[in-house]
DNA sequence: GCAATTAAGAGACCCTAGTCTCTTAAAATG
DNA sequence: CATTTTAAGAGACTAGGGTCTCTTAATTGC
């Protein structure tokens, strides 16, 4: 590591830190990049050697969504049935959504998602929202309770994607009731999980 | 209707055909508003007062999403259960969004959707495509092969917005089998949409 | 140690959606 | 018919994300 190597980094800590602070405060659209090079005490052209658009920096803290899955499984101890995992992981998820993130917060991941250069991160197959369900997708269908003419992975998928739909129309509308909608939601789900007779 | 306005009608017709024009040809993203502008031989004085945004005038011709439903609905004779209805709807569905729309159209629709100052379209309870639905799900109520234990309305909700979640899959990722996926998704739906025991 | 190379960064500049102001001609008023 | 009001539209201007070029100082190579 050298000496140039290191004042980039932390010039690249200084402009996420700004960054950060000023969305918190107000809100994603209504900070300028601007605005973070001039709290950071960088330039634009700093800014865009570090980060390729204003959302990247902004997705860079919202990465941290995925500890919500995994302090929530590793904070699960009594007995659950798997479909009553999934459906206690799901009802926990729309709380943190509603309030820890925010349904600003969330409309701009799932907007920015949809940009053409970008490449999605809600649907990652790869985080750990993903691989929890389908380690319990799994054990249901060991155990007999969840149907097997479909891969673990496809169930999964199906129910993820079931539920974005439920966040991207809550993100969409004023008035929109996220817990109930999810729990009318996920009893279609939950019954559509069940092996057919 | 005086001459003024017929007049102001006309220059909104040409702005609209100019755009239409424009868009088919080249994609939303690369049709600067100068270039409708210029096409249609107007100014953007008379763009914004027509219509509020660049994104309106593209809703204004993909408004007509709602036909397919509405002639999908009118074409069906033969004898089809309910769920059979639904499913068929949404199979053709995919078609109609892939081969007919494209990918980048349904993109673009679904990205403004979220865009704080608009107002939604897409899950638009007033759509022609929720009445279709909602109309199968009562029948299905009705004849006893559909639960009961939630609204028609409420199970209509449901459904549409889990497609919602797969068109928005499809969208923010290259590959990705849109037919396949809405499937397996309809697979789960139909069974979650059946009375429990 | 000294030239050559290169990576970090400063900030002017570009691009384009959307706004503002001003003009003009049609409609309303009397 | 003259005057006032107003709505449509022209186009200059603003805003803000992102790009480009140029500088400088650290690193490398000889």
């Amino acid at each position: 590591m050298h000496y140039r190597q290191q004042k980039a980094l932390l010039t690249r800590k200084k402009i996420l830190d700004a960054a950060l602070e000023l969305f918190t405060e107000k809100g994603f659209d209504e900070v300028k990049v601007s605005d973070i090079v001039k709290k950071s005490k960088t330039s634009k052209g700093a800014f865009y050697t570090h980060f390729s658009s204003k959302y990247e920096i902004f997705l860079e803290k919202f990465k941290e969504i995925d500890d919500f899955y995994i302090t929530y499984e590793q904070d699960q101890t009594g007995p659950q049935t798997p479909l009553q995992f999934i459906e206690n992981l799901h009802k926990a998820q729309v709380h943190y959504l509603k309030d820890e993130l925010g349904k600003d917060t969330v409309r701009t991941i799932y907007m920015n998602v949809l940009r053409a250069d970008q490449d999605s991160f809600v649907a990652d197959k790869k985080r750990p929202y993903f691989h929890i369900v389908k380690k319990f997708i799994k054990k249901g269908q060991e155990d007999g309770s969840i149907r097997e003419d479909m891969s673990s992975e496809v169930l999964t998928a199906q129910i993820t994607k079931a539920i974005r739909g439920n966040i991207y129309d809550w993100c969409s509308n004023d008035k929109y009731d996220l817990e109930k909608e999810q729990d009318y939601l996920l009893s279609i789900l939950l019954l559509g999980l069940t092996p057919k007779q």
